[in-house]
DNA sequence: GTCAAATGAGAAAACGTTTTCTCATTGAAA
DNA sequence: TTTCAATGAGAAAACGTTTTCTCATTTGAC
């Protein structure tokens, strides 16, 4: 089946046909003069004998190498698998492969991998990382090929991609409030975290005066500390908490259920980021924000392709929307469903 | 700096030194003959104009890429990861890229990738995936190129790593049986599981007549559940539970923690998979094995990359230990420490 | 029957390297 | 001086494609 050597060349492919090498090539990319018959012999004889155009060569020629890199600083995150998920999956059917490079936080193993990129030819690079707010350890602003950012701060000229974290915290705040909630809680992280001050911000805008957050840490922890806070103060309780994310979601639910306090009849959480191991297994299953990062990584893979490809890219940040996954943490008893607007 | 076309070719650095193509070549490469002021002038132009050879054009010639795939079905899930890392940091600096190709379980994605693989002339291939007893959804035992299998089921004749449960296990089980504890029950997942075999299978052995295990899912909602069981059934209670996974262990805990029953002094807790996010967090800290996936993708890459430079590989299941990461789980109340034999 | 245009197909150059071969110059031994 | 080996460096082929030319043949119109 298949020649001693390597693998069956186009030389080979030629012979076989009967032709020459110009004509074999002719006739597989549809291109050049060639009588009809010709061209579906070539192409029989290729399907045949299952030949297949080494890309390097193509490559050398077009430079255009049908690749490109994907860097990231999040080794063990559970951000970026989505993102490189939806990437991979833009890219695969238009014949494009993605370099995976973990860079940690490591600048000189960041340039060590972005030089080996460049001498593979990519025709782009994503940069993504675990954080919105903070740039890679490796400054991308003059390499030689287009970037784009997906989930990390990109220049100020750059292409970037980001959740519309805003738009998340409304979906979920608008939703309690349409269930009947009216005393609603913001817990959540860090204040120095961009997303926190993005969800926290859209959760005043739409509670208006009086709205409490409570910032801490993205731990289980600080979500039972908080519950325990509010419930040994004195004053009306909430009826809804809106947390910061899953993980905080997860420990004001143990906090309120080891107070004897019903979710969702007492009170209703919804989370953020929708990490399904954790928020589907809860009991009861969260309700949570999603901020679709695979569409987010698919939408990097298409524009990076774009501007590979020359087309213009107009710089600047562009924002996805969120979607609500609704689920019995909440008060709907129903099945799990979505909501996007 | 940089010439207004692409990036500068051997022909340009040639120019400026003052030398032929040839001359260059083989002056970086500290090949041929010449005078050593030549050769260092072309080193020192080199520099200058940060020259680096096109990958494409040496890859065509040497028949050698300096690329490897790396195909995953696991898109989401918290093993691969660390494989993924292993095997990047431990090809980055012999110059090997890592094209990551996720393939879900779809047979037809999966021979999408592995074919513009094969076309980009990788020089060898890693399957990973996310259950050991399962084979990926395509067949590699006939591609042109060596494979290595990683975390995941290969062929007959395949060179494939995997931790060494039975020894993970064992390490658990005697850190307990060292500890003082004497009536240790395993609850653990399903039975069709490979590791889930191995694990109970060591735990066996260790225990010996009178072993209980309890077999289940991967969840928390397990982990309450045999607890549950266990509790309100007559009969001597366990002082330790050695869990099948970190997931379960989090359930076992909670179920203790709301019976009355203390972690450690009453009962101690081991889990499996040292999932950090879960198992760090959890109160008390878990004492949990580590798999050190890590360093199996680590050596995964080494010996793909032995195989593409034609050093024979013994075929073969190669186990790597595993770590037991002790933290206050089980008894021990000082930092966080580690155990390996 | 003549000529131009259309058609079919191959030759050759190009992409950026590495490697083998060739050749002129130098130095030393005879 | 002559001869030989050693030295320094360039020419050319090769890797596997694609693309631009070129050329011979056929076709059609007059």
């Amino acid at each position: 089946m298949r020649g001693k050597g390597g693998r069956q060349t186009i030389r080979d492919l030629a012979a076989m046909a009967g032709v020459s090498i110009s004509t074999a090539s002719k006739a597989l990319n549809d291109t050049g003069r060639m009588g009809e018959e010709t061209r579906q012999r070539v192409k029989r004889v290729a399907r045949e004998i299952g030949f297949r155009p080494n890309a390097l060569a193509q490559g050398l020629l077009s430079k255009r190498s049908f690749t490109i890199g994907l860097l990231t600083n999040d080794t063990y995150g559970r951000f970026t698998l989505p993102v490189m998920a939806g990437v991979s999956e833009a890219l695969v059917d238009r014949g494009v492969s993605v370099f995976l490079c973990a860079i940690e936080d490591d600048p000189a193993l960041g340039q060590v991998h972005v030089d080996a990129m460049l001498d593979k030819q990519v025709d782009g690079i994503i940069a993504t990382g675990k954080r919105v707010d903070r740039r890679l350890p490796i400054d991308l602003s003059d390499v030689p090929v287009p970037v784009v950012y997906a989930f990390t701060e990109g220049g100020p000229d750059s292409v970037s991609f980001r959740s519309d974290d805003a738009h998340g915290a409304t979906l979920a705040v608008e939703w309690l409030k349409a269930s009947g909630r009216r005393r609603i809680v913001h817990v959540t992280g860090p204040e120095d975290f961009f997303s926190v001050r993005e969800r926290s911000g859209a959760f005043r805008a739409v509670i208006g005066n009086g709205a409490t957050v409570l910032f801490g840490e993205w731990s289980e922890t600080w979500g039972r500390d908080a519950v325990d806070g509010i419930w040994s103060s004195p004053g009306e309780k909430p009826d809804a908490l809106f947390c910061g994310n899953d993980q905080i979601a997860r420990g004001a639910v143990d906090a309120l259920r080891e107070r004897g306090i019903r979710v969702p009849e007492d009170v209703a959480i919804v989370g953020f980021d929708n990490w399904e191991i954790v928020a589907a297994q809860m009991r009861p299953p969260l309700t949570s924000v999603d901020m679709d990062l695979k569409e987010l990584g698919r939408q990097a893979g298409l524009t990076i392709l774009a501007l590979a490809e020359g087309q213009p890219v107009e710089p600047g940040v562009r924002t996805l929307p969120c979607r609500l996954v609704v689920r019995q943490s909440c008060g709907v008893g129903s099945p799990e469903t979505e909501k996007r607007r």
